[in-house]
RNA sequence: UCCGGUGUAGCUCAGCGGCAGAGCGGGUGACUGUUAAUCACUAGGUCGUUGGUUCGAUCCCAACCGCCGGAG
């Protein structure tokens, strides 16, 4: 318990700067007997992270609309870049001559790039796949651009992220099996030739050193994602998301693309659920052993007008909030307990920035509220308890006064 | 007072002798590895008033009322 503990600490005051004395790792301190949760610790070279966690979407190198410093107070521990948007603008070898993308955003704690994997599909009308790679008409100035995997990881490698991302296609939804074959059937040849490029660009092994996080595929196929579970744990990653989720496909099948990949992940590697999810969503997928999450959904919904509170979502542009001096929970991070519903519907009816700051603020802080009193109930032997009464609540059509996270 | 212009959705304005329109604003919803302070849906009308012409008038004509400009 006393390591738990240690570890925890350690956690949760993060590493403020850079060391590369830190031996990259992933250690479980604690299991959950009910469900697959986990309570781990990752170790990266600009700090440690807590697991389970919510990441931030920093695409641009930047959590639209918040400094790093509220990023910080918040409690998040690594946030995620994207290799296309930083590639296109302003430059990997910009950011590079300019000390990295830690130096470059002051963000100083880890960060994940994707590896443009996600704009294959995303962009969808804008590129066209090949063995090489994906040919992109830059969507800034039309011009033609080809990414392939090692580009990817060169790019990555070059922004010096904590984690790289493998150069993946996510295959659209729906996707008939031959495709879903054939897509992962690529995806898997792109892995191998991500880890050829790692083996031969980075000698160093251990300290300070980048992780690769492998990529499982296979649409809503059982046996191609329990085949790309063990391709890339043959090939050998520093942990294994699990990626061609939430692209539209209906809830249950997003969470047995989840099932039928976990079992065949090594216990001792951490698993990343990439682009999810909601606050139910999220639980349930920590209840399914996954440790790392990230989503736009927070900030973006913040910036349309919705919040997140113990009760639902809470659409704060309505008018009932009109006349309400309430503030939007009993127990929000106090930079936004003190405005009433009334004031901040006001702001996003005259357009200031104020509210969508505010908000992004307020759902990032739920979301981190969120998993961080999923680890404490791991490690307390609650996590089935909390899980399911968050959920009840959330889901309750009926509620009465939206409340945060006690 | 005279002359001219103009009255259409909450606002700014299209329109046309034959089913009343747009943008913005209002209301509601969507958003899941961010091309997104975005997108979708929806509710609002005695077309200033009263007459006339016409099979039919928001439209053409007249008077009146309001507003704007010019002259005096």
């Amino acid at each position: 318990m006393k390591s738990i503990e240690l570890a925890i600490r350690l956690g949760w005051h993060g590493n403020p700067t850079y060391s590369p004395c830190l031996t990259v790792s992933f250690s479980v301190l604690a299991t959950d007997s009910a469900s697959s949760a986990r309570r781990g610790c990752l170790v990266l070279p600009h700090g440690t992270v807590d697991t389970p966690i919510f990441m931030p979407v920093g695409t641009q190198g930047s959590v639209k609309t918040l400094h790093p410093a509220e990023l910080v107070e918040l409690g998040a521990q690594i946030i995620l870049g994207n290799t296309y948007h930083l590639w296109l603008r302003p430059g990997h070898t910009l950011i590079q001559e300019l000390g990295g993308l830690h130096e470059f955003t002051t963000w100083r704690k880890p960060f994940l790039t994707d590896s443009g994997g996600f704009q294959v599909w995303s962009l969808a009308k804008l590129r066209k796949i090949s063995e090489d790679g994906v040919r992109f008409q830059n969507h800034l100035d039309g011009s033609k651009m080809l990414l392939t995997p090692e580009l990817s990881m060169e790019i990555q490698a070059s922004l010096g992220a904590d984690i790289a991302m493998l150069f993946d296609e996510c295959p659209p939804y729906p996707c008939d099996e031959a495709y879903a074959a054939k897509s992962l059937a690529l995806t898997t040849r792109w892995a191998r030739r991500c880890k050829d490029w790692i083996t031969a660009h980075e000698p160093r092994s251990g300290d300070g050193r980048q992780c690769h996080f492998g990529i499982v595929q296979g649409s809503v196929y059982a046996d191609l994602r329990e085949q790309s579970a063990r391709e890339l744990v043959a090939l050998g990653f520093d942990g294994y998301a699990i990626g061609g989720v939430s692209v539209g496909e209906p809830e249950s099948e997003m969470f047995r693309a989840i099932d039928h990949a976990v079992p065949f992940l090594p216990h001792d590697k951490p698993r990343y659920a990439m682009g999810l999810g909601t606050p139910p969503q999220i639980l349930e997928m920590i209840a399914r052993g996954v440790d790392l999450f990230d989503c736009v959904m927070p900030t973006r919904v913040a910036r349309h007008g919705v919040a997140f509170t113990l009760d639902g979502p809470l659409h704060i542009k309505n008018l009932i909030h009109a006349k309400d001096p309430r503030p939007l929970c009993s127990s929000a991070h106090p930079h936004v307990a003190g405005f009433s519903r009334a004031y901040l519907r006001h702001l996003f009816r005259a357009g200031e920035i104020l509210a969508l700051r505010l908000l992004s603020f307020h759902n990032l802080h739920f979301y981190l509220r969120l998993v961080a009193g999923a680890r404490d109930a791991i490690v307390a032997g609650t996590f089935s308890e909390y899980k399911d009464s968050f959920i009840r609540r959330y889901t309750r059509s009926e509620s009465l006064l939206p409340q945060c996270i006690p």
